[in-house]
DNA sequence: CCAGTAAACGCATATATCTGCCTATTGACA
DNA sequence: TGTCAATAGGCAGATATATGCGTTTACTGG
């Protein structure tokens, strides 16, 4: 789909969006299989058939560094009998680009321009 | 079905005999996956399609006392990053009832008789 | 021997994450 | 503007276990 790198798609805003509401109502810490839940149920996305969409999606996210992610206690989803989950949060980059609606970029080549375009790496 | 309780069913001699013979390999537990697919592949119970047949025989053969099982150390499914597995493992009964192609009844009523068939619950 | 019923089976789905492979889309560049 | 290539999406399946529900099978009792 050769991306635009500034802008978020409408799966990725979707994600942002519900995760930072969850967030207001107190639960900073989201996953995969909720969030895929809440979005087939708020038809935010156009119903995601399979969860690989969703899970490259947050993939995404998160090189873009717009989210965090962990690994659970392994105990705790033990104590849960459930498969374990990674749980990710909004960074605050991440709240800016929901908020702005674009990706703000991280190696911002904007401003200050060192060397003008040489490579960084 | 309505089972005569003296009588294996195939899938059930399927696992122990699968499992009889990775104990002999050297394997002394096994797990409902690992299972599904040697029988699968050796064809054992003619293609078992879901797992739930699967997990349910081994539940039966659990509560006849013939497998014994135990859940697998959280930590060690997170290390692997893999889900949690139940091991189970065949009893001696177990060994006795694939060796006999049928269940030894595991409260014997047969020789002793205490009480000629009162309740012994 | 036949009817009734208990139990096993098959299929789907829940829980959770992830990868492969093919198709569709789209931005970028000529 | 039209083509190319990069990438997102869709479908399937792997890894593991487990339950619900309808159908089929087979045992048991009359």
């Amino acid at each position: 789909m050769r991306r635009k790198p500034s802008e978020l798609l409408p799966i990725e805003l979707s994600i942002l969006a519900s995760a930072v509401e969850l967030a207001r109502i107190g639960t900073s810490e989201f996953y995969g299989y909720a969030i895929a839940k809440e979005i087939r149920d708020g038809q935010g996305a156009k119903q995601l058939t399979g969860h690989g969409t969703l899970y490259r999606a947050l993939d995404r996210l998160a090189k873009l560094g717009l989210v965090e992610s962990r690994w659970e206690e392994p105990e705790l989803a033990a104590r849960d009998d459930r498969p374990r989950r990674r749980l990710y949060r909004v960074t605050a980059l991440g709240e800016r680009a929901l908020a702005d609606g674009r990706v703000p970029d991280a190696a911002p080549a904007a401003t200050t321009k060192l060397g003008h375009g040489l490579a960084t790496s």
